[in-house]
DNA sequence: GAGTGGTCTAGACCACGGG
DNA sequence: CCGTGGTCTAGACCACTCG
């Protein structure tokens, strides 16, 4: 009866799993080679490679030409998060989706914010405050520096009905992405804008992204901030995912 | 000259995400079709394939049997974190990696971890709190529960010499995680263990692991938590990562 | 030097799902 | 139905790196 199903790769990574998970291979241990694996399972090794390339990108395996497989020591585990458009992180909730704008203007940044979008002494940008809101109760506030030298297009957008947010990625192109978690205080402004009380400790996200200017050959020395995005969510946020 | 070089599958998808970001191919709109491009390129199908598929498991392109391939509308931005063991975590920032136990017992778990353990009421547990320290300065705080139903062999271990962490990482299977950040205000407690001041705002994450009882296709259900921690970083800490 | 993983090819069959 | 992506096969060559 065991003759019956066809392997697939998805067949020998799951095996494999088991075996690992079982303890069969103890981490450190050397597993057969590809040939031997594709042997065993009656298949081509190219089967085998599909399934044994994805344990090796998700850390489960370690892998080198030579040495071989070997079953990953420290199984550094790897989360990924989704980062959607606010507007379907909220509607994804089930609550209804709104916007409201706070402030646009193109204004002098602050020093802090001019080093990190590494903008000239004398340069202008355009600066957007909104708030997102779920079900009419603030979910999170955006605070956001736009680079008119690299999206002057901006400066002529009504960001009173599109947030910049989506705005940007309709019409931006970008190429790099930072994204940075931290933990803020509540300070008068913002505890009033989310509905918080001054001194909760609020979720953050800071997100930057660049451009590097495309087709030169001169990577990240060319590179340009395109925006700048702190988002401060409401108390009691939480992001959470699976490993 | 431009034969010269052999076509790879990383071949291919530098040159589909350039027309991407050029825009070129339009977010919703339909690109060639696998033996297309492989025409084009002059290659085998399965190579381009290979490129495509990386390409639409980041959420870069959204591809549909008979429906074709499209560039995906809502670039969703995947963001990938390596969760790695907190030795390491501290190690490649170039500091001295330290440990300090605070608390090992077998306890009743309080009504809020027994439930998110999904703890019969009267079930004891392994209590493992610790720092540990970057250079000698506190860097997390680890407050771990251990249900001792699912890893009874932790009982034994002597956790002044060795972090709850990293035995678990060795001797524990487990098969499905869950990681959850967010923000929590400092009490005293917390402050005087992490050498922060009372009200400032910690990066916090909770973890908690399942065994899917191996091999049994009831799946969830017969799932038990292994362990449960919460740690929460010092004042400052930052998790960041690339697009 | 030689063993191991990384990749390509050409052809084939299958599964899904739009029309 | 039938076009499209998903996958398998067998063989081949290459690149890296350990011993």
């Amino acid at each position: 009866m065991t003759g019956k199903t066809r392997i697939t790769w998805q067949t020998v990574q799951d095996e494999v799993s088991r075996r690992i998970k079982a303890r069969i291979w103890q981490p450190g241990d050397l597993i057969p080679t590809e040939a031997e694996l594709a042997a065993e399972f009656d298949c081509a090794r190219v089967t085998v490679n599909r399934a044994l390339r994805e344990l090796a990108e998700t850390g489960v395996l370690d892998r080198r030409r030579k040495a071989g497989t070997r079953v990953a020591e420290h199984p550094t585990r790897r989360a990924v998060f989704d980062i959607p458009i606010l507007r379907q992180e909220i509607t994804a909730t089930g609550a209804r989706y709104g916007y409201a704008l706070v402030r646009a203007a193109v204004a002098d940044p602050p020093v802090p914010v001019r080093a990190a979008m590494r903008l000239g002494a004398d340069a202008r940008a355009l600066t957007v405050q909104a708030l997102h809101l779920a079900d009419d109760r603030p979910f999170v506030f955006e605070d956001r520096w736009i680079n008119l030298g690299a999206v002057p297009a901006a400066q002529t957008v009504d960001f009173t009905s599109i947030s910049a947010n989506e705005w940007l990625v309709r019409n931006a192109v970008f190429s790099r992405g930072e994204v940075v978690f931290s933990a803020t205080v509540a300070d008068a402004r913002l505890a009033e804008l989310l509905g918080a009380a001054p001194g909760d400790a609020l979720f953050c996200v800071d997100r930057r992204t660049w451009d590097d200017a495309a087709g030169a050959d001169a990577q990240r020395e060319a590179a340009q901030v395109i925006t700048q995005a702190q988002l401060t969510y409401g108390p009691g946020y939480r992001l959470r995912t699976e490993l």
